[in-house]
DNA sequence: AGCTATAATGAGAATCGTTATCATTCAAGA
DNA sequence: TCTTGAATGATAACGATTCTCATTATAGCT
């Protein structure tokens, strides 16, 4: 998908819920949709050289959430990350590092993606639980931290 | 591994540290021993009665972390939760309810396992990024909140 | 058993990420 | 243009976590 759909789709989803696509929102879509994994409320701040307030970013990030374009990233201690919903990227999974807490994605190809999907489902049949998702984390350490 | 010889292994790798054992850090351990999930200080401090005083907890949970006694659960957010690490526990995935937000601990058969082994360490060596483990979570809505 | 050095504790202050408040600004439609 | 509700910016409030410091407890030594 383009970047210039991709702000379409959001822009029409966004104005089916009475909302507006305002600058703040936008810079934080155009951040997320270039960046190569989820960031926080402070690295968009960073991203933007402050220019967009924190408090402003973090409404963004709520609304965004709250219309299914962006999901929060599992796989933080003690802050959230947010990226683009699976509907606008695709499905990936994660690498985290354990040192430095760098997220970066990684596409993972049809065969793998199948056999976890089996698994997923294989395991949820198991227990009274309704799987809606999945996310595989790898931890390591990246090529900075190694 | 016995419940007795779990504290025995984790004693020792205290004492390994210089470390002591002591109350405040045996009933964190004999609380994530006995759970079925991984929990957070202020769920301790409940279950606990508010007997072990909050700081105490953390300052435990940090100790117990250093001493790779207990892993930090990536996948909440605002809060962290621990568990046993691996080496006590055994290696397991995660359901996280995505309405109540609470993590249940999956077994997984071996079959399953190995195929998501092959596909980290396929997906990690295409990339400069050294795999140490991996968590699968299923996302999902829990029998409570179905 | 008593001493000593140091680990660990408890209580509270301080910090950090995040959310809520409120007055002001902006933008879409009449 | 005017109106009305959405969105903003600044700041206060909040909850989770960490830090500080004076006090207590414990292992090791004598």
């Amino acid at each position: 998908m383009t970047s210039k759909s991709l702000h379409g789709e959001i822009e029409n989803r966004l104005v089916e819920h009475e909302l507006r696509y305002t600058s703040a929102r936008k810079s934080v879509v155009a951040a997320l949709i270039t960046s190569d994994g989820p960031l926080s409320a402070s690295e968009l701040h960073d991203e933007f050289g402050g220019s967009v307030p924190l408090s402003s970013i973090y409404r963004s990030l709520v609304v965004l959430e709250e219309t299914g374009i962006l999901a929060p990233h599992l796989g933080t201690k003690g802050l959230t990350r947010y990226e683009l919903a699976e509907w606008l990227r695709g499905h990936h999974h994660h690498f985290v590092c354990i040192d430095c807490g760098a997220v970066e994605d990684v596409a993972v190809d049809d065969t793998h993606e199948r056999s976890v999907d089996a698994m997923v489902n294989e395991i949820s049949s198991r227990v009274a639980f309704t799987p809606i998702n999945h996310a595989l984390e790898i931890e390591g350490r990246c090529a900075r931290c190694a």
